[in-house]
Order: structure tokens, then sequence, then C-alpha cells
DNA sequence: AACTTTAATTAACAATTGTTAATGAAAAGC
DNA sequence: GCTTTTCATTAACAATTGTTAATTAAAGTT
């Protein structure tokens, strides 16, 4: 456990940049990560870790190589941080400590498939509705263009949803 | 490995069915499966599990609960299956076990939030055009109605696209 | 406090998608 | 081989989204 650090972050801070090699994965203490790609110009938001979450920039951290997701601070925020290195010497020391990882890259998959289903099944406007049950919170704290590009929709088009959901109530 | 067995399939087979809860975990020898969801009367296809891939319904399987998910033969389909109980003798046997399946579903997740991305970057007709480009063979294996559902739009949608596509070739 | 920059809303128009329905083609069942 | 069912295409219309641009609101800076 002596593995884990700790550090301090203010707002914009990055702890991973874009074609850097990610070389920790991060847990959050307090604040708010955000996890995204650059996309013609555009930050696609793939994800947002608050309180109590992993974070990492996972495809650059297991593979080691440039990655093309930035995890920025989108709060001041505080985390729990350990480093590859003392990740795999914690996996020789204790083996079980696999067993915890795996579990959790499997709900981590769970989860991730859950997501992609959603956009499947639902209209933007139903996962704006989910999202703001499931996420009152983020609705708060987080800005609506960036909430936007991760429903996978437009600025514009969240406003209009949330004009047309704002006359249905 | 003698905890694997065989299982042969006819089309339309289901390995898991709906609110069933799914006992074992299977890997493709030959042979086509989907994994689909049940929305609003129409299926979603969350994924289709070509030969030497992995296949299940996870959810179900990991947390014994009955699955939201079909796991259905596509084509007549030949696989070797694991189960559940047997898979957690293989972990407790062969302890290095937990560090070939924590990378499985490590690259799994990167997988799945690779496809969830796609949705958030690209148009219907450019994630068609990417999905016939790394998967030429389903393209051709698969009905278009299911690929469809796949890439998240209507039949027509699709059929649409395709004939746009055939103009500008 | 005044200024600058960044965000959110609204409007207008083009393009795409969903929906329903009809037709034609292909596959499955008898 | 014939019938039935399923699948793919096309058409017409409604609804939604994307795009661009202008306006207003909010946040950040000096």
């Amino acid at each position: 456990m002596k593995s884990f650090k700790f550090k301090s972050l203010k707002k914009k801070e990055q702890l991973c940049s874009l074609g850097s090699i990610s070389k920790e994965v991060y847990f959050v203490k307090s604040g708010l990560l955000r996890l995204y790609y650059l996309h013609k110009g555009n930050e696609i938001t793939a994800f947002l870790f608050s309180e109590n979450l992993f974070a990492s920039a996972f495809p650059s951290f297991l593979e080691q190589k440039p990655s093309e997701q930035v995890l920025e601070a989108l709060e001041n925020t505080e985390v729990f941080f350990i480093s590859k290195d003392n990740l795999e010497q914690l996996y020789k020391d204790v083996p079980k400590f696999n067993i915890v990882t795996r579990k959790l890259a499997e709900q981590r998959f769970i989860n991730a498939q859950r997501f992609f289903v959603s956009h499947l099944t639902q209209t933007p406007e139903e996962r704006y509705r989910q999202f703001s049950q499931n996420f009152p919170d983020l609705i708060q704290r987080v800005p609506q263009h960036i909430i936007a590009s991760f429903l996978g929709i437009t600025p514009v088009s969240l406003s209009r949803i949330r004009n047309r959901k704002k006359k249905s109530v």
C-alpha cells in the first residue's frame, strides 16, 4: 500500500497528455477527471471520473504507447496514484492482486458494453434523460458542451433537447 | 485443459437465452455467434463473435443473474466451452490463470471503449465504411438488418447508406 | 470594475435519420 | 417445385440533428 502516492491537481492540469506514455493509474479522492479524445479539432469526452473511481488512460498505460487520450482535471482534484513499475511489483509480491484487478477489469468491461449498448438502443434525448437521472451531480458540475460530447451530440443539439424537456415538464 | 468441452450448434440455437443464467464461456472454433438485446421488440446486436474469439453473456455469467442478453448461433457453429465451476477450479489450480484472464479482460475493456468512442466520433455512414473495411467477411456473412442494429441504425437507413456509397464509388 | 474569453441559447437551412408502407428478391419450409 | 416467410430496397413524410452565425450570459483576467 505504500506503493500509492498522493497528488494534488489544479483545474486543467493533465495527468496524461496527448502523445505521452501513461505511467500511472489514479484513484480520485476528490474532484473530477475527464478522459477525452481529439477528433477533427473537437474534444470528445469518453468518460468522467468522479470521487472514488479509478481513472487511467488505459490503452496507453497497458501497452506503453503514445496516448490518443487526454486525462485532465475538470476541477481542482486530489488523487492517489500508483506507477506502472510499482503495480507490476505489487502483482509479483501479492499474486492475489491479479484477482482483484481481473474483477475490476471485468466490471469495467461490463460498464463499457452497457454504455455502448445505450448508444444502440437510445436516442440522444433518452440518453440525456438517463444521464441526468444517474448522475445528477455531474449535470451540475460539468459544462454542457462536455456533456454533449459525451452523449455524442453537439452543444447546440443538447441545448435544444434541454429546451424541449423543460416545456414537457 | 480437460476442463474444456466441445459443442456443435445449428443455426439459431442459443447458448444463452433471455432470462436464463449463463453457466459457460465459449471459444468459437468455427461459425459465428451473435450477442443481442431485446429492446422494444427489436433485436439489438451488441457483438459478433467469429472464429477464434471468446464469447459469453458476460454480465449474466459473472454475476450469475438472469441474462438480458441472448447468445445465439448465426450459422452452424462449433465451440469449446468451460463451465463456471470448472473455471473457478482452474483459477485455484493454476493461479497464473488469473493473469491471463486479467489481461483478456483489460483487452476487452479497451475494445469496448474503442467501439463506444467510434459512436461518439463517427456518423453511421463512417461507421459502416469502417466496419466493412475491418470486417469484410462479416459483411458477406451477416444479414444486413443485423449489421444495421450493430451500427445503431435502422435497416432502411443502412440500405440508403449503401446506395449512397455505391454512387460515390 | 472593465475587458476579454469562453459558454449557452436561439434561429434558419441543409442533410440525415426514423417511420410506415409497398414492392421485389431471396431463403426456408413443406 | 410450390408456398410462405423473411429480408432488402425504394418512396414519401415527419422529426431530429448538424452546421453556421448572431445574440446573450457567464466566467476568467488584468
